[in-house]
DNA sequence: CCAATTCATACTAAATTACTATGTTATCTC
DNA sequence: GAGATAACATAGTAATTTAGTATGAATTGG
């Protein structure tokens, strides 16, 4: 129950993508030396974040990525859903709901674990790359 | 960023304490043989949970658990922080905050972390052991 | 005394996480 | 067209976490 240093990770790279772009694509090797990240490990996070359309790449020298929605549009549950493949088929809890301790599906606890999934996921909806922009630049 | 299998055994361990006591202490045996629970597990988590006290223990024969609070009063995220040590003690986000791609502390993103671990703790707070147990009636 | 219990610690197999390694393919610049 | 710079793709891996098991000691009721 805490958030992954992959989405955090994905978040900065995100951030730093907005805030280096001025309509042309920026690379992967500069969101890195901005942000110090793992190169190759962003362009795994990269190539998922393009598959479910948020950002664009253009391919070869001059290439990079580009946002391919308004900040005001892709919100952190988007990100995370594009990180992790399965981020809702996990239908119960945990990652071992098929183990010989779970109590089948539905169990009784079923409707709670999924009125709290729907309501984090809910929050998260609202949190828009937009504001996570805004609110860097309100540093003390 | 979802429910632990970890503390999906303990809500249904302490759901069952609370419906199988009548004053008496109820032993782990007899929760986990009647949720299906890995007993030698359920009972490293009850210790957690016992010295944080939400619930106390009578030794010996004849002697289980009890609750230590009204079910009003334990929340599930009460339960999370018991069994999860250094629940809070993340204070950036993941794992390896000390990783050597980690931007130090504060970083520009930290209050939006905290903002969003407060949010849900808060939330995870209002989600007590009382209505947990109450939902387990209106199954269909 | 004995059975049932909590308490305590150590171990472990499987999965996950956060990467690295090793390329291939596409495009711009010269 | 060559070379540099990108994205794209897949496989491997070390460290950590998770979900347990193993073994046993301490406590208490009957």
């Amino acid at each position: 129950m805490q958030i992954s240093t992959k989405t955090g990770y994905a978040v900065r790279a995100l951030s730093e993508l907005v805030l280096s772009s001025d309509g042309k694509p920026v690379s992967i090797s500069e969101i890195c030396r901005k942000q110090n990240l793992p190169i190759k490990y962003i362009e795994q996070l990269f190539r998922k974040l393009k598959k479910k359309e948020i950002i664009k790449s253009i391919h070869g020298s001059r290439g990079g990525y580009l946002l391919n929605k308004p900040i005001s549009e892709v919100s952190l549950k988007d990100i995370m859903h594009a990180l992790d493949d399965d981020f809702s088929n996990k239908f119960c809890y945990g990652t071992n709901a098929h183990s010989e301790y779970c109590t089948g599906f539905p169990c009784g606890f079923y409707e709670l674990w999924d009125d709290i999934k729907n309501f984090i996921e809910n929050y998260l909806d609202t949190i828009k790359l937009e504001q996570i922009i805004s609110r860097l630049g309100e540093k003390k």
